[in-house]
This record gives structure tokens, C-alpha cells and sequence, in this order.
DNA sequence: TTGAAAGCGATACCAG
DNA sequence: CTGGTATCGCTTTCAA
């Protein structure tokens, strides 16, 4: 009954004790109503009049009391990779989170970056998720992943480079994608073969060991492998091409189909015939790459799609006794097309 | 001291209490030298001890609990874009986030594929956000945006084609783009100007307003506009490509950079002139888009950063009396080049 | 069929 | 300087 001119009205949020109040009811009789608890039997007036209450209030209950209650949460945690551009396709994140909001999981994506990894196992931990799904770079250590389950986690799944003891793992080796690059272009007859490393950071960390697995293949037919650092801009590109004669290559891999297209263009600009003077692969097969002439090769890298990991998650979560596997989650296979 | 074989020790996780019993200290004390409360004094031995005990243990603090006990949180949900390729560059959501958990906040990214507006608008406040931040498809109606407010929410912001009553509203009418790549063609001398609209349905909604723009556009300056459905692949492209001539049309607005990358080659391979025959312009200025040949013009799309926006939500957290404004948001401007 | 009350974990007030 | 204790909103057992 205050007089005052209405502030913009901060009123806090009803709860089901208001619910209840305005119905008449106890909060207990609230809460059977509301979810429906088949436990118990309410009469169909009562519920009637719940439901009116918390229409009218526009009762929301609170996820937070929820869960504490409940001593659990549906939460699964996902700290997603930093960068865009990374090791998995587009569509990925997006059916991995709508397949677990299918089945009745909150997904929350933390972005780590600046977090190493303890730290972030433990701001993950202070949620208490039913389950934490590396996908970025940001990799738990094996203490990371105790320290989560002892919060309540039942699984912890990570994608990346390298597996991690206690965790089910699925292992994404970069090494494969340069040595099946490598070795395409070895099976073409090239000898000299210059690998690109991008200079954006979140593309450098893939790069590394897609030069190693290069550098490894090579090494076995007794061939050259030459880094070119390069950045994703016009510029950088047609300065690599500039001085590409002096560097004697007869072949390169550049990374992925984007930085591919680049260079190419740029070597052609420079007067290199692609293929016959210098043969260029790319990775990842995009629709783009097939527009420029030649058709850029390319390798294509088979995953795990986002649903199936979901899957895959949702039954860890309802097993949590079984052993915590690694399996190998990556195959790549060259696209031979006319770049090469 | 049991002897039982260890099995996968799944007791729960350590509260602040186990800790103070540990410490030999009180809860209080605990919470005290934990969250460095500055108000109260603890002795340095027994700070080094509950430090101690919390090591130990491996104590995390249990979010919900402090949430619920605190009336507030820090979160801020982020309901994102279902599809890729929407109208947000890819650097725009990792900005965001990034400058937002800079900020102290913790970002919870919520797909909300398949919830209708006011369903949705109940899930985000269960959480009891500080700040709901709309990027994606699902809009709040003004109920939805009442709701978020009483149930806490000190900020309610969208970010789309059109502002909703109530929250602070970043307009991005997509239809801009549209007038600005046929207004270009205009000035260029066409008449009879193609629009593809593409069948993936992420992209269709945005195509379908700027395909609007296209013809309000037109309509002032008396030319023809042609809705040209067709899908991201080769195959859609050819078949258009095949039918071109009988068209009768002497430009095409692609929707982006990508579909018209693919439109002009396919252009290119069934023998029309591009630019002579048919202009083709794109949006979004690809880089990818300038290695074709003839280079291809595009409608350049300024918009705000994710790091800006971050900045926007914080205001309007601190400052959440400050009335709900409405703002255009984004800019669109040719850049002709060769391909028109 | 409904209500009273305990308790989930953390915090902040008020005594000691 | 430190400890008891009420409290946040909700669920669930036990009694009525």
C-alpha cells in the first residue's frame, strides 16, 4: 500500500511458496503439481488452481535450489575450442549440442581461453556437471579429470591431440592429415615438398603436427620438407609466391583448402604453372576448393559427427562404472583432383 | 582403514564443512579465508591450515549453493545462432565470450533449436541469468522479456532483424543488404537482376529479407527481380547455370560470397560472360572471393564487435534502469570489383 | 489427499 | 578474531 510513484517494479521472483500462498495450498502440494510427481495423488481442483497461481505469478522455479536439492545436476559442461577454424566441421558443435538438449541435458559452453588446465577443471567442477566434453584446446590433466569426478562428474570425454588417464578419449592426431598429404604428393613423384604453417595462432597449434606427419612420411622416401610460415591475407601470399622459384619446390601442402586457394592463386599470379611446376594440396575438401582451375587436391578427414558423440556421452553417463577408453577417432584420405 | 578392494570411489564431493572439520575450524571461518572476506581478520595460522584442509581435499565451492544463497549469479545465457554461416562473423561469438568472462561473468551458451520463444524465455530464466543475450533465431516476445526481468534479469538484449519491446534491441536489418547489392547493380546499368535464395533453411531466413531489400530497390528504379532458389552444391549450380540464358537476366545478387562463388563458375563453365553477360556480386567479402577470376564485388556488412558488445551488456548490467533502447546496428557498402 | 518440516551447501549477521 | 545460526528455493519423507 506504499505510495510511492512505482519504480521500474524489481519486485524479486515468486516462489513456489507465493504459488502456493495465492493457490492456498502448501509449497509441498506446489511442487507435486508442478512435476507432475506420479508418487502421489493430488485432486484435479487443487491442480487446477496450482496451475492458475503460477500462471498468474509467472512462477519460474529456480535451477539452482533445483539442483542442490537434488544433490545432481543435468549439466554437461563443454568447453569449446577458442578459435573458429579448427579441427572440426561447422555443423559439429551445433547436432552435438541439439542431440543433448534432445536428451534433456543443459549445455553449457565455457570458453577456457586464458585458462590452464586446472584452473579450469575447476571452475568446470564448481558446476557440478553430470559430464565435461573437451572439445578445445584447453585439455584437462589426469589429476584435472579426479578432480571432477570426485565432484560428481560420471564421465569426462575429451577430443584432442592426445588422450588423458581417466578419461574416455578420443584421439585426434593432426600427424595423420600432413603425413597423408605427404604422402600423395610422394606417390605423384614430387621430392621437394614445402608445408604451409599459418601464423594465426588457433591454426598454428593444428599445423605443428601436420608438418611432423609430413616431415615423418618424407622421411621414409628420402625427400625435402620445407616450413613456410604465411599469413591469411593477400599480401603474405603473393610474397611467398614472389620468391617460390628460388626455393626449388616441386610440390606443397598448405595447410587446408582455404590457405590452399590462397597460394595457389598467388603462385599462378607469379607465372608457377599448378601442377606441372609445383603440384598444391589442401585439407578438408570444402565445396569452395573445387571452383578454382585446377580443382584443388585435397585431403578429406572423416570424424565422429556431433550426434554420435552425444551418444556417445549420454551412455558414459548412464555407465559410469566402465572403464574410460581411448580410441583413435580420425581418418584422413587424399582427394586427388588436378592441383597435384 | 577398510579393506574393501577400492572400488570406483565414488564418494561425494567434499563440502566447506568436511574442510572445517578438517581444520579444526568452524564453517564460517572457512568461508571466510576462502572468499578473502576483507571485513573480517583471521589469523595467519589459521588461514594456512583451511588452506591446507581445502588442498587436501580437493574442496571446490558448489555454484548452485553460493547462487541460490547470494539471490544472484553472474551468468549470462547466450541463446546462439542454430546454424553456421548466419549474419555474425566468426570471430564475433569467441569475442564476445571471451571479453564477457574477462568481465567475471560466466557464460552459458543455450541452443534453443526447436523451443518456441516463450518456452525458451522460461529455460534461460530458470538459470536466473543476470543477462540473456538473443543472438540467435529465437527472439523473446515482450512477455518473454518481462519474464526474464522479474525472474532477475538486469539485462534482456537481442540482436536481429527486428527489437522486441522492452530489451535493449541491436537491429540488423538484412534487408540493407540486399537494397545495397541491387542498388549497386542499378548503378552498374542492369535491369534484370537474379536473387538466389538458398534452400538450406539457416540461410534461408536471412535470405528471404534481403531478397526484399532487392526488390524495394528495384521497384524505384522501374528493373526486374527474379527469385533464383537453388542449394550449396555443384550439381543445384550447374542446373541453374544451364537454364541461365533463358532467363533473360543480365545480373545476379547471390546471397554471399560463397553462392556466388559457385554461381560464377558454374556461369563461367557453361560459356556466360561474367561481367559482359551476367554481373554477379556476393556479400560478406570473403577473401576467398577475390582469388576467382574475374574477382568478385560484394556488399561489405559492418557490424559491431563481439568485444563492443560484451561491453554493451556490462553497461546495461550496471545500469539497469537505464531504459531499453533501440539501435540500427549494421552498415552495408559495396565493393566493386570485377565481377560486375 | 494434504501439510509440516528437514536439509541440500554456502554465506553473513550477530554474539561471544 | 572466531563460532553459532538463519537463510536462500526446492524436494521429499513422514504424519495427519
Amino acid at each position: 500500500m506504499s505510495q510511492t510513484p512505482e519504480p521500474p517494479v524489481e519486485r524479486s521472483a515468486p516462489t513456489s511458496a507465493d504459488v502456493a500462498r495465492l493457490a492456498g495450498v502448501s509449497r509441498a502440494t506446489v511442487s507435486y503439481v508442478l512435476n507432475n510427481t506420479p508418487a502421489v495423488r493430488i485432486s484435479e481442483p487443487t491442480r487446477l488452481r496450482v496451475r492458475a497461481a503460477a500462471e498468474e505469478l509467472g512462477y519460474v522455479p529456480h535451477a539452482a535450489a533445483r539442483s542442490l536439492r537434488a544433490g545432481r545436476t543435468r549439466t554437461v559442461v563443454v568447453p569449446t575450442p577458442g578459435h573458429p577454424g579448427g579441427p572440426l566441421p561447422g555443423r559439429f558443435l551445433d547436432d552435438f549440442e541439439t542431440e543433448l538438449r534432445r536428451l534433456e541435458y543443459t549445455v553449457v559452453q565455457y570458453g577456457s581461453t586464458g585458462l590452464d588446465g586446472d584452473e579450469a577443471a575447476r571452475a568446470w567442477a564448481e558446476l557440478r556437471p553430470v559430464a565435461v566434453v573437451c572439445l578445445g584446446e584447453t585439455q584437462p590433466t589426469r589429476h584435472g579429470v579426479r578432480l571432477l569426478r570426485r565432484s560428481g562428474a560420471r564421465a569426462v570425454v575429451t577430443l584432442g591431440p592426445r588422450g588423458t588417464e581417466g578419461a574416455h578419449s578420443l584421439v585426434m592426431d593432426q600427424r595423420r592429415i600432413g603425413a597423408c598429404a605427404a604422402a600423395h604428393l610422394l606417390r605423384r613423384g614430387r621430392r621437394a615438398i614445402g608445408v604451409v604453417l599459418p601464423e594465426d595462432p588457433g591454426a598454428a597449434r593444428l599445423a605443428r603436427p601436420r608438418l611432423e606427419g609430413a616431415r615423418a612420411a618424407a622421411a621414409g622416401a628420402g625427400a625435402r620438407i620445407a616450413p613456410l610460415p604465411m599469413a591469411y591475407e593477400e599480401e603474405p601470399a603473393a610474397a611467398l609466391a614472389a620468391r617460390w622459384r628460388s626455393l626449388e619446390l616441386d610440390a606443397v601442402y598448405a595447410y587446408d583448402d582455404a590457405y590452399a586457394m590462397l597460394l595457389m592463386r598467388a603462385l599462378q599470379d607469379e607465372g608457377v604453372d599448378v601442377p606441372r611446376e609445383t603440384a598444391v594440396v589442401g585439407a578438408g575438401d570444402l565445396l569452395l576448393g573445387r571452383l578454382l582451375r585446377p580443382r584443388l587436391s585435397t585431403v578429406r578427414i572423416d570424424t565422429m559427427s556431433g550426434g554420435d558423440l552425444a551418444g556417445l556421452v549420454d551412455r558414459a553417463v548412464r555407465e559410469p562404472g566402465a572403464p574410460a577408453r581411448e580410441r583413435e577417432l580420425m581418418a584422413a584420405r587424399p582427394v586427388h583432383r588436378e592441383s597435384s
